[in-house]
DNA sequence: CTGTTAGCGCTTTCAG
DNA sequence: CTGAAAGCGCTAACAG
């Protein structure tokens, strides 16, 4: 075993008495016409040498690093987690490398690693996008890099996308509040921004949903913004003199928001309020009471949005589409009948 | 803006009328001597065909390649994500890149890891050892790839590792206890498996708490094992005509076993039982009652990690030594004063 | 079945 | 201030 010194194929080779090609041959697998004598040569030449190759050098080569890249629009999302961990766990069994990397919701991040991961040559990327870089994945494209879009939809781009089915989400939780007797239901959401889709199709599931079910709302019920200024904003909302009895929470971390302030104000749930969270967070269960919620199936979308980039980046493609995920509703105790 | 073809470093020398290592003088930053007009050529040129300089490439030649891969024991680990958040924001300020690997508390996998990065040339490790790997990582120290250690101890090995004062985290959880009255307090805790530091050093902490306490405990109070088994050895623990009023769970996940069995068998806290919990839990604050827990500096371990191995890196070195870190305790409502 | 040769795209002396 | 040339470690024809 050798310390410091980088050792080579060119030492391997010198050590085996052989060229530099056939100890290539043998590291590729290819021992078809190689004769055994040769083949166990090499091998014990990397044993005692203790050479391991330089993938740097071989990707250099073959223009292709077996990594690919994941930009995800915010980490904190207990989603995004669920989703890239099934995409290590799929890309992982194929030998390929995931680098991750955290935009924080800001394009101007996400932008600037797109550009190193690119400068790496990465393979391929799955991007939850933060929506505002059209321009920038269309180079991406155009440089025949492929990308899966995960979570959020870029009109007029060509990629495949997985996402779920939000607007079924919602009316999945609004559906069992009615079923419980309520009649005012109202939904807590992040900044509406038009570039990401769950948001406004969540909320448009909510609108569909309560006209579905013939139940009325003022717009204060929905409520939306930036996390900090929630509080307050639920304040409001808990002083109207038509009071919700129900929140649907479009997100886990609105669900975060909502059980703080219940806390705070010490509304006893789901007596004085009901709720639902779209996705699953990881103490619904033993939470007091268990908190119903809308799960995403995380782990397949995850999964899916591997093999569909690994197909690309191979070349089995397929014609780009639209994937959409049935959400699955998990029915525990935080929702009161009424 | 080219589309497919990719364009290198001659392209841009030719469409400028310079030389290659012209251009290369000028993407890294190196002006003083270049003409001005040769400058702005340069800059055209570069945007002209929109060119991004190869990564792999530079590295090859650099045989740097200003990556770090890091591997963590368990992700599922609250604590663990922390760190890396911590580690990512430090090395992205340096424009380092970061790559994560989960080796699932599995020796083999560990190992396998190391390799691959290894192969791919990063410049250090930051490592949450299995443990049972002194040999690789020995091999790698003697490739002279720093590495820092992150949560555990490995014996005879000069490496640079932060952990937390894991005695007194569970010091600390005793003294509250008994503080509040408790006689009887269990603790609970995954495998003690004695290469994994945190475990056996806060079982340890209780052990010596609770003689300083002058408090005594039949040994069912050690409750240890895989986390699916936590069950049953809690049933066994509260069928003792001498049951614990308190237990001090080691780490997050075994406090979601406790709150599960609690929820399950209806066990009311803080009423029927006290319980406190190293780690910090996202949901500790909202909780029905708010978790009090002993919380490690995640971002300081983290941040320190990460300067640390930069600095091995840049030849920036010092002496290797291990840091302790003081854990907080955070108090809540989880705690009956009795 | 094995060796020779020519690069992959970039950096880095060393001349000019 | 700029260019020529060598080479990082590996792969891939193509001969032999």
């Amino acid at each position: 075993m050798n310390t410091s010194k980088n050792i080579t194929i060119s030492d391997v080779a010198k050590h085996a008495k052989v060229s530099k090609s056939t100890v290539s041959q043998y590291l590729n697998q290819r021992f078809e016409y190689m004769g055994a004598a040769t083949r166990t040569k090499i091998e014990e030449s990397i044993k005692e040498l203790g050479y391991s190759p330089n993938f740097l050098a071989r990707s250099l080569k073959q223009k292709k690093t077996f990594t690919i890249g994941i930009i995800v629009a915010n980490i904190l999302h207990g989603f995004s987690t669920q989703v890239i961990r099934a995409i290590e766990d799929c890309c992982n069994e194929q030998d390929v490398h995931v680098i991750v990397c955290n935009a924080d919701d800001d394009p101007a991040k996400e932008k600037k690693y797109i550009s190193m991961l690119q400068a790496k040559q990465v393979d391929g990327f799955i991007i939850f996008p933060t929506g505002e870089n059209t321009d920038v994945y269309k180079q991406v494209l155009g440089r025949n890099i492929p990308i899966v879009f995960v979570d959020r939809l870029i009109p007029d781009l060509e990629v495949d996308t997985l996402l779920l089915d939000n607007i079924n989400a919602s009316k999945l939780g609004v559906y069992n509040f009615v079923e419980n007797g309520h009649e005012d239901i109202a939904i807590i959401t992040p900044p509406l921004n038009p570039l990401i889709t769950p948001r406004w199709e969540r909320l448009e599931g909510y609108k569909e949903a309560m006209a579905e079910c013939k139940k009325s709302y003022p717009e204060e019920y929905i409520i939306s913004g930036q996390l900090h200024t929630l509080h307050d904003q639920l304040d409001k909302v808990f002083q109207l003199k038509r009071r919700p009895t129900a929140i649907l929470c479009s997100n886990d971390l609105t669900l975060m928001e909502v059980l703080k302030y219940c806390k705070a104000k010490s509304i006893l749930l789901p007596d004085q309020l009901s709720i639902i969270g779209i996705d699953e967070v990881s103490f619904a269960t033993v939470y007091n009471p268990a908190l119903s919620t809308i799960k995403q199936p995380a782990f397949n979308i995850g999964g899916r949005a591997a093999e569909l980039l690994l197909d690309h980046i191979n070349g089995k493609s397929s014609e780009r589409k639209v994937y959409r995920y049935a959400p699955e509703f998990l029915e525990r105790t935080s929702v009161k009948t009424l």
